[in-house]
Order: C-alpha cells, then sequence, then structure tokens
DNA sequence: CAACATCTTGACACTTTCTTGACGCTTAAG
DNA sequence: CTTAAGCGTCAAGAAAGTGTCAAGATGTTG
C-alpha cells in the first residue's frame, strides 16, 4: 500500500506564519502535493480553484477568523479540514467542529500523528465528488468565492437568507428538499418557523432570480412536498 | 429516512473501568441510546449485533490489545470508531488510527469536545449514507430521492397522495396488499377512510403510471383483497 | 437616534389536491 | 334473468396548499 504513490492527492496548507508552512511543506511535500497560502481569503480562493483533496487549517488567521474560512468552503464542498492551532480551549475546539472541521490538533503535535489524521481523513473520501465553487444553470450563476449570483450576467444582491435557501437548494441541485429539510439548514435545527415564512422567502428569491417569475425555470414547487432546483442543460 | 431523531443513534462504550461507563453513560444518555461492555470481545459481539451508530472505544482493555478489537471490526463494518486512552504517546494514537479509528482523545478531556467529535463522526456517515433508491419495472421509474416518476422516460407530475400510494406498493412489491393496509400507510393509522377513496386515487394513479388503464399491468387488482404491485422483468 | 435593510407575520386571492356522491360496468350467485 | 357486491370513472364542492402584497418588528450602521 505504502509502495503507492499519493504524490497526486493535493493538500492546502492555510498558515500565515511562513516557518510552520516550510516545516508542513517538508514533512508533508515527499507524500503529497502540496499548495500554500497565508490567509483566509486566498485559501477560499484556492480551495474553489485548486480542489485540493484535504485543507490544512491554522485558525489564527490575520485577515478573518478560521471557523468563518471552513464555514464559506463549506457551502459548496465538504473537503476534509484539518484545524491545527494554538488555542487548547474547549470552545474553540467546539465551534471548530461544529463549523465543519474534520479534525482539531493542538500545537505542538507531533507530524506523524498529523499524517496519520491526514490518512484517517482521505480514508474516507475515497469517493470524490464533483463539487465546484461555481454553480450555473442556463441564464443563472451562483459563485460561492464572491458570494456573487449573476442573472443573464448582471448582478443581482440577494439577502441572507434568501442567499442560504439558494445555496441550500444548489447544494441538493435536482433532489426535492422537503419544507422542514429547507427550515432547518436555512434557520437553523431547533428553530420553529412555518412553512408561510419559507415561501415569502422563496417568493422574494424568485423575483429577484427568475426571468419570469410567475413560470419559475429554477426553483420548482413540488406540491405537498417542498421545492426543487432544476439544473437547466446549456444548449448545444 | 435520513431525518431521524438523535436518541435512535445509538452509541457502543467500551470500558473496563465502571466510573468511566457511567460517566459517559450520564454525559450521552440524554442525547444518544447507549449500550455498554466492557471487554474486547463483548465490543466485537456487541458491534456484530447491536449494530451501533459509532462506537467509543477505550484502548486499555483486559482482554485483547484495543488495537486488535478496532482491526476486527473493520473486517465487515466502518462505523466510526472514537478512541479514548490514557496513552498520550504520538506511536499509539497512529497505530490506532491506522487500525481503523476515526479519532483519537487522550483521557482527561472535555465531554463537550467528545460531544463534538462525535457529531462530526455520525455527519460523515449520515452524508454517506445517501444511497440511491430506484425502482424499475419495464416502462415504470420511480426515483425516491429526487421524488420522480417516469413512463418511458417522460416525467410524470404525481400528488402527494399519489406518490405515497406508490411508494407503499412499491415497498411491498410483489406481496398482496389490503385496502386496510394501504389506507393505514397512506392516509395514516387512525383515519377512518373507506376503500372507495382508495380506489379513486388508485384510478387517477392508474391513468398517469398505465399505458392502458383498462389494462393495468403494473397495479394489479385482487378482487375482494386490495391491489398487488406486479415487478415486470426487463426483457433480454 | 434616525435611516436603512432585513426578517417576520397577517391577510387574501388563487391554484391544486382531496373527498364525496352518483352512476355504469363486471362478475358471481341465486 | 335478476340481484347484489365490488370496482372504476366522472364531476363538483370542500379542504389544503401556495404566491403575493404590505405593514409591523427587529436589527444594524453611521
Amino acid at each position: 500500500m505504502s509502495i503507492v504513490s499519493n504524490s497526486l492527492l493535493k493538500i492546502l496548507i492555510v498558515d500565515d506564519e511562513r516557518p510552520i508552512r516550510r516545516f508542513l511543506n517538508a514533512s508533508l511535500g515527499s507524500r503529497y502535493t502540496i499548495l500554500e497560502v497565508a490567509n483566509g481569503e486566498e485559501a477560499i480562493q484556492s480551495a474553489a480553484v485548486s480542489h485540493p483533496d484535504l485543507i490544512i487549517l491554522d485558525l489564527g488567521l490575520p485577515d478573518m477568523d478560521g471557523t468563518d474560512v471552513i464555514r464559506r468552503i463549506r457551502e459548496w464542498t465538504d473537503v476534509p479540514v484539518i484545524v491545527i492551532s494554538v488555542r487548547n480551549s474547549e470552545e474553540d475546539k467546539v465551534s471548530a467542529l461544529d463549523a465543519g472541521a474534520d479534525d482539531y490538533l493542538t500545537k505542538p503535535f507531533g507530524i506523524s500523528e498529523l499524517l496519520a489524521r491526514i490518512r484517517v481523513a482521505l480514508r474516507r473520501t475515497n469517493e470524490l465528488e464533483a463539487e465546484y465553487a461555481i454553480f450555473q444553470s442556463d441564464d443563472l450563476m451562483v459563485d460561492f468565492v464572491k458570494r456573487e449570483v449573476c442573472v443573464n450576467d448582471s448582478p443581482v444582491t440577494l439577502t441572507p437568507t434568501e442567499f442560504s435557501i439558494l445555496r441550500t437548494l444548489v447544494k441538493h441541485v435536482g433532489k426535492v428538499l422537503t419544507h422542514q429539510q429547507l427550515i432547518k439548514e436555512v434557520w437553523g435545527g431547533n428553530y420553529q418557523a412555518d412553512s408561510h415564512l419559507l415561501r415569502v422567502n422563496v417568493s422574494n428569491l424568485r423575483r429577484k432570480i427568475e426571468s419570469d417569475p410567475n413560470r419559475p425555470r429554477h426553483i420548482i414547487t413540488e406540491p405537498g412536498i417542498g421545492y426543487r432546483l432544476k439544473e437547466i442543460e446549456a444548449k448545444l
């Protein structure tokens, strides 16, 4: 098994301290292909463009909070994220793991433990799913990196709730999402929202992204069940 | 289906020290169903019989080595295993993780960190359980994930009640379902519907999915009893 | 504190779906 | 041949679900 070269697997290292990046690069470089970035914005950018197989993320970034980086990346991909941090409090660990991290290592750590935890994370994701940071369906385009939505190449501004609904629909494109599933994803698990609230927001969302809101082509109503995002193939 | 209450999720705790089992049971018992065993043999036995959704395993067991327990369990299941141990050496961590463990916590640990890591492990398995359920019988195709029904590759739209009837028939394909059984499944246990209501809905359903509704090939009437979904083998 | 955007709730028109009753058809028994 | 029981179809009213507008509540920013 160890004879098989893993060098085709890409690991993205996110850390603002150059010595640590160099150390990790030296430790992992013989086994994996390494990408390095030094802040959160670059991390999101690189995660979208380079499609790494795993991300090693330092929580202490200069430009944004590490947990927010995880949340942003989780908007479109389930790529494994291993957090490394000097912060050792349970609160930090819990918030990072709940934000979507797969593992949390406190500095300093042994390199062989990191390697083992990388193997664990990669072991689970043998089946690669094509997850793209940009969703396109006919005249609708959703860019999760820029958090930008365009209809016919002209940008539209969505409210946070509207974007959250659209993001959930995109993540499960083609599948029917029940009212309950959508409410749970958008408003949080224990929020007691009724489907009326959802309908209002879908209505507002349609007005912004559907060319003819009376005949929606993207967000399809499944009567009695919920909604579904229809992927419209590009014409040839 | 996937929206299963957490209290139904079973966690198997493997630890030879009774106080620790009691502590974990008290900490997790309100959220999950707990099973407890005290040694490796019982752990393997219980993992096989009870099908837990997650295993918390202490490495220091009286009868066999913890990593061997993991290896034995990994012979037939990928159920998440979280190791807890007093051993803090990298060697122990690496060997446990490489044996198939998903996470490794060193005692003492905070209960909220353990809970967070349990959520991470369960999150993974939930996403992987996206098994695709499609029923196909000659010209009829039912996609339960997309909630889509096709006849001769052209989609047909069913009302919630019609879909519910079809789903019940598919669930027991080949078997005869009495009127009462169908009514109970579709309209709920305590609803007092007569079989006339069922007949109307079956009629509507047939009009949509049968190529010749007068001579139904899929939904067969069993006079005096109920209905049966016939599975038509594909021609070779 | 005011101005602003967003979220939430209620009201109402509209559409789809459900349910009920009437009626014709078939089958089996007398 | 007549009768009764079960089944399938049709159509209309009842019920439930859906989309939209607008006003109040909430929160945010300067």
